[in-house]
Formats: structure tokens, sequence, C-alpha cells
DNA sequence: GCCAACGTTGGC
DNA sequence: GCCAACGTTGGC
């Protein structure tokens, strides 16, 4: 089993919504290094941590069981819809999605300061500045450490 | 709201 | 195949 970390902005779609709508199919993924990880590498079973980016204080938020690996994302060949890609077909699709399931939320958040300032995350693409990817791979040294932030042991 | 960093597009 | 222009991400 692997371990990931997926970003979303808490105003579109956050550990709130997640933990109402229990799975959620996790569309929208424009960006081929995401993609061929959706589509490649994430299977049923695998933990990610749910990030909240672009938000007042970004940082992780709760824990997703992905529910259903790599599938095409039908979006992406729905005219009118905001994912719309005409390049994608259903005989040839380019984008895919995986299904996510509400595990659970963390104690707090683990505000992305705080990461920052773990040398044992330094290596994380996350930590770094400019750091874009939305999907990423959580070693398990990474995740076992992010849990044990979640209770600080003071 | 600003803006740096990055990925993508398209002219050549 | 280069690279400038452009759009987007996302912290601050």
């Amino acid at each position: 089993m692997r371990h990931w970390l997926m970003k979303s902005e808490p105003e579109v779609f956050g550990i709130d919504d997640l933990e109402r709508v229990g799975v959620e199919p996790w569309e929208g993924v424009r960006n081929y290094q995401a993609r061929n990880l959706l589509r490649d590498e994430m299977q049923a079973g695998d933990l990610a941590f749910l990030y909240h980016s672009n938000c007042k204080v970004p940082g992780i938020a709760g824990i997703m069981r992905i529910a259903r690996g790599g599938y095409p994302d039908d979006t992406a060949w729905t005219p009118g819809h905001r994912y719309h890609d005409p390049r994608s077909t259903p005989e040839n699709p380019r984008w895919f999605r995986v299904d996510v399931a509400f595990e659970r939320r963390l104690g707090r958040i683990i505000p992305l300061s705080e990461l920052k300032q773990a040398p044992e995350l330094s290596a994380m693409p996350l930590v770094r500045r400019g750091n874009r990817l939305s999907v990423l791979p959580v070693s398990p040294q990474e995740w076992d450490f992010i849990l044990s932030l979640e209770t600080p042991r003071d």
C-alpha cells in the first residue's frame, strides 16, 4: 500500500465536503505528471492526506482512502463541462481520476508552516517553493512523521 | 490582491 | 526543437 497527498481548495472541496459525501470522484486533474500518478500508481486501498490549499491556513486536514484506482475522467469529453478537453475521447482517454473515500479528520489541521519547519520533511516537494503538483507520493517515513504531529507531545 | 514559479502553447 | 507569451497555482 502506498501513501499520497492530494491538494484541494477547501472553498471548492474540503474535508467537510468529503465527510458529507463519503466518496468522491477526484476529477479535473489536467496535469500530466499528476495524471500519470492517478492512472498508473494509485490503487484501491492506498491512503492519502487531504491538503487544503490556497486558503487562509494551508495544511493537512484529513485522511482519505483510495476507493477506486485510476480510470478515465469522463468530464474531459463532456461538452460544456468546466473540465472539458476535446483532445480526450472515450476511445483514447487522456485524463484520469480516482475515487476517494473519507477516512477521518485529523485532530487538528497541520499547517504548512509547521511542516516546513520539520527537517524530517525537507525532501517533500510540498514544502519546496514553487511546487504545483496536486498529487504527490508520500514516503512511509514522512507519513508516520506527519501523523506524529497530530497530537503535540508536550 | 500580489506575484513568483511553473506548465503549456504555438510561432518560427 | 527552441523559447517567448500566456494562463494557472498557491503562498503570503
